[in-house]
DNA sequence: TTTATATGTTACCAAAAGGTAACTAGTTAC
DNA sequence: GTAACTAGTTACCTTTTGGTAACATATAAA
């Protein structure tokens, strides 16, 4: 469950306050990504090439403040950091996998 | 059914390629109020009253032009739009169901 | 001794997104 | 004669987002 302070005179919409948490360009994806399996950084970046480390990292740690995910630490050497869903990432599921139906069926990727 | 490029080494994500057509801070709730019946420019921006005119109109643009929805002005005085989702639109409908139906399992607003 | 490793951080810059305020048009109501 | 109406457009600015390149770290392998 998730809490979002309201603005003076801002409607209460369901789907306003989810773009709030995975609005943007790539927090869909990163879920997507981490749907069925926790995942390393290098992983996700490696699934995700258009997507910097440096936004990459940012968009974790803004996933992480909303409760949509954890990120776990090994402190070993070379480093190992380990992201998974939490309960309340998980129950994105539903809409991740809507949108993953409707691209496979409406999208055609050409070149 | 829409078609979109691919550059160089880009990964063909089916959300990915989802997010190119309503990734953004307003598409889905622009959508999402069209979602059941169609509408007039100033009804849309009455309900999504955080955004601004310039916006939404630019908004609407890109999303008629990616066959989402359909534009349809009268020329009358005063003048009279109307937006109503095309096929490919409302085939986004479970999409925008699950967004919804999370918002309001997941979402507290306060204040 | 140098290089590679994984996961970052930092500084700096460019591009995209979004906002406000002023302006437009042609008819109707005051 | 002036204001209100709707659906924009335009100019200008600010904020957000995103990108690149360099650096840090501790150990292991060459």
């Amino acid at each position: 469950m998730v809490t979002i302070a309201t603005k003076k005179g801002e409607i209460k919409c369901p789907v306003t306050g989810m773009l709030q948490l995975i609005g943007g360009k790539w927090k869909p994806v990163i879920l997507y990504c981490l749907r069925s399996e926790k995942r390393r950084f290098g992983e996700i970046s490696a699934r995700i090439p258009n997507l910097s480390r440096k936004v990459l990292t940012e968009q974790l740690k803004e996933l992480e403040e909303d409760g949509l995910l954890t990120r776990k630490q090994f402190n070993e050497i070379p480093p190992r950091v380990e992201y998974e869903l939490t309960e309340l990432g998980k129950s994105l599921k539903p809409v991740l996998n809507e949108m993953e139906k409707w691209g496979n069926d409406n999208i055609i990727y050409k070149q």
